[in-house]
DNA sequence: GTACCCCTACTCGGATAGCGAGTGTCCGAGTCGGAATGG
DNA sequence: CCATTCCGACTCGGACACTCGCTATCCGAGTAGGGGTAC
């Protein structure tokens, strides 16, 4: 009785996207780093990073000074992109064609369009990702800084980041 | 890498809450019969059957002639109804408040609003809904009627209703 | 003949196993920086 | 003092167990209808 979780790698995801997109740029976070911003389970947030990587929203540098930065303005990166990076691109509805099982089978030639459940919920799901499209990472830092960021706060966050990039 | 999984029982119940919105009033269905009629594993089928009883989707009678029937008219049960009512009203999206957590955490006072990291979900998954409350039972047996029922298929549909109502 | 009662057959309802996808973890591959060394 | 080489430590990357929730099933609770019986 309650599916249609997303997984919650998208939550750390979009919050880890948002601490690389003020990193000075041409510096980066480890892994481990990372991790330790949000108290996360450092070896399955490595493998959530992996899937970033892959889908160039991050790019990956090894070696004692190596890490994960933004791969491209955090502008440019959207919601939709961190969220189809972690869950994958397939929709979450998927017709089974069982209209054309049964005593009253609809014929395969008469198949050729979707029929209309199917084409209601990926409409549905049409208008969830041009929703989650609209917001950039860009959008969720300026909120961010500006809704629960005071002085003392912000200043911690420097010394944190001054500790943590190389 | 492929999550965020409608359950397969949505798109059953919608379907079968098609077949019940053409039977004549005042008739019901058994569960065997609405399984039968896509194929369906009936003893799994029940199990969702009685999620929709409980939302009051549809209403079950008991008894040798009993069965189950549209608890109200095809056209005000939405899609939403039917997918809340398998799946659940929990949010997909689910908030750990990773934010106040770390060396860097946000204080709980400044946590009233939701962080805009969830806002932004959420929203999104309004959209989400919202189309799917656009979208009738109703509405959906008319296209499908009028895409996919020739005059040879609307016989076969009648013949099998006429043997499986009471 | 009729009214009542019981019984059977059929229905829904909740409690019970099985399996697959996310969750969590580990160790190996790769790379940069620096220290040691020889010129 | 400087260039080169080698070594080491740190990083990412993919392969391996575990847990929870959807999938699937069964048997018990409840009801309506019909047949039998007594009046």
């Amino acid at each position: 009785m309650s599916a249609m979780r997303i997984a919650e790698g998208v939550e750390w995801a979009v919050h880890l996207c948002g601490v690389l997109g003020v990193v000075p740029a041409g510096f980066g976070l480890p892994a481990g780093r990372l991790a330790e911003f949000h108290e996360l389970p450092p070896a399955y947030l490595a493998k959530h990073l992996q899937a970033l990587s892959r889908a160039g929203i991050v790019t990956a540098n090894r070696g004692v000074s190596g890490g994960y930065r933004l791969a491209k303005p955090a502008t440019k990166i959207t919601l939709l992109d961190i969220t189809l990076a972690i869950e994958g691109s397939e929709p979450a509805f998927r017709c089974t064609e069982i209209r054309q099982r049964g005593p009253c089978a609809a014929a395969p030639a008469a198949c050729k369009q979707r029929c209309p459940i199917t084409k209601a919920f990926l409409d549905a799901e049409t208008q969830w990702r041009k929703a989650l499209a609209s917001i950039s990472v860009a959008d969720i830092i300026t909120t961010a800084a500006s809704e629960s960021f005071d002085k003392e706060r912000r200043r911690t966050f420097q010394a944190w980041l001054n500790g943590a990039v190389k």
